[in-house]
DNA sequence: TCATTAAGTAAAGTTTACTTTGCATTTGTT
DNA sequence: AACAAATGCAAAGTAAACTTTACTTAATGA
């Protein structure tokens, strides 16, 4: 699965840490989310959705193998 | 959070079993999570939304605690 | 009534998300 | 060059997703 939320961090100037802090997850946790370190969980899907007001499916995308 | 698995199901007509099958998990998994036992992972989701051709928001949505 | 299918539940085990800490590397600014 | 802020990365620990097995209960129909 890929996702695009570092491209959102940026459209909406934000940190690592300071996306982590809106979402309430550690920095850790959004750093191994973009480089693809594992599958965040629909919580935070949506959470990351509605902070940046699209579509989960605008965030994240499944790939052929899954 | 809540979901609308149970629903999409009927309308697609659909056992608990046969949706597992399909999308690739056990049929625990998928009684549990109509359960709302836990938080299914963002590729559950986003295949169940692909599987019933709709959004994950509308399968899955935040509740006023998360 | 009996058999079958679907759904609920629960325990034990494995895998993986997520945290915490800490340090190294990059990038921007002065 | 020097400093600070942001990012990358890695190890160890905890919490939770997911599997497997297996038993129970509900619903349906022959």
């Amino acid at each position: 699965m890929k996702n695009s939320i570092k491209v959102q961090r940026a459209i909406h100037d934000l940190t690592q840490a300071g996306l982590a802090e809106k979402i309430g997850v550690s920095r850790q946790t959004i750093n191994a989310m973009e480089k693809n370190k594992y599958v965040p969980s629909t919580v935070l899907a949506l959470k990351l959705a509605e902070l940046f007001k699209t579509a989960v499916e605008d965030i994240f995308q499944l790939e052929g193998n899954e």
